[in-house]
DNA sequence: TTTATTATACCAACTAGTTTGTTTAAATTT
DNA sequence: AAATTTAAACAAACTAGTTGGTATAATAAA
């Protein structure tokens, strides 16, 4: 047994994390990291051995927090599974209630982020961020279809594109709420997402 | 009088535009940018005292764009302001003509790019893209109360933060459009924000 | 019309500092 | 004893920015 490295290796993911959302990834010197987490040079190559290796780390733990949530508000609303209009509707409120009890001002998508400097990054970093949205698109495709079984809509809708609206609110309402400094555009934003679905879904067969 | 600078002043702006978009500007070397554009270090800072100059270079000329575009769609539907519903409408649908004739993928916004590296920038920056910003805010403002006097809403809607909804689904849609590589999602998007619309107006007074 | 002047535009080479990443040896924790 | 961390020095490449000089073209004076 060797002494546990755990904690070292997580306060540089939670640093780092922080850091590459105000400045980006290629505007975060390693230096910098040191200097906010208090550990050496030494220490941060022995748990990365690259700086491309930290932005593999950073993305994939971003993705798998990302994916817990989903998971979690798909749990969540599982007891609605019989009324599927209700039950996308309060898989919509879940991001709302948990983007409203954030004390902070939400510090925004390490997705985003990344994506504009895709170019620094490999492009297994790019898929990988590629797949991690397409989960979204797959779930609220599946929610969607559920609604479509039992509701009628008044005007067409091009479903396929309705889901991917949930993500793009998701990651616009970040870029609006860091350029104007107002946090709670994001839960505003949300909401709307909420009311267009209540009207595009307004009467049962 | 010496010889005219102006084309190369406007193609460091152009090439640098392209090559910040695809890997931020702090991940964008001077270098980079005189490979691109076959200058030398001495033209490029003959035309810009540092490379924070070319940060707020480029915003400004993105922000004069950004707003031509606005006015231009506020002019093209002037004719339909005796129903300001039809012009509202029309004005989404503009930029989705816009967004559907592009001929190559729509390379981004340098507001979302700028906001997710902010820290490097100085406030004045900052500054610049939270007014750039609510001059949409403050537009779709005016067209929603213009709506609001002649049409009856079903439901309650923040007019506010609806406001803020045409910003929110352009910039989550460049970010998805990028991140899947699917040009196309832009205008879906934006045409969401139209059906939107149209389901929350219904009847006239 | 030629010549000199001047403001502008640009180039090539250089500098000072920063960047990521390496190395080594000792110290600390389990 | 094994795994982790420090400390400090180091290198190679890259960074933003500077310098001194040159080219261009319009203008003014001869």
């Amino acid at each position: 047994m060797g002494r546990d490295g755990k904690p070292t290796k997580d306060k540089i993911l939670t640093e780092s994390k922080a850091l590459v959302l105000a400045n980006g990834f290629a505007g975060t010197s390693i230096d910098q990291i040191l200097e906010r987490t208090s550990i050496t040079k030494g220490a941060f190559f022995y748990h990365f051995k690259s700086k491309n290796e930290l932005a593999k780390a950073l993305i994939k733990e971003h993705a798998m927090e990302d994916k817990a949530e989903l998971d979690q508000a798909l749990e969540k609303t599982e007891f609605l599974k019989d009324d599927p209009l209700d039950r996308l509707l309060q898989f919509v409120q879940e991001f709302i209630d948990m983007m409203s009890s954030l004390p902070a001002p939400y510090p925004g998508c390490l997705y985003a982020s990344y994506i504009y400097e895709t170019q620094n990054f490999g492009e297994e970093i790019n898929d990988f961020i590629c797949e991690s949205i397409s989960l979204w698109r797959a779930t609220l495709e599946a929610l969607l279809s559920n609604v479509l079984k039992e509701y009628n809509t008044k005007l067409e809708i091009d479903m396929k594109s309705l889901a991917d609206l949930f993500k793009v609110i998701f990651e616009g309402a970040f870029i609006v709420s860091k350029a104007l400094d107002e946090p709670d555009v994001i839960a505003k934003q949300l909401n709307h997402l909420k009311t267009y679905f209540e009207l595009i879904f307004e009467s049962k067969y």
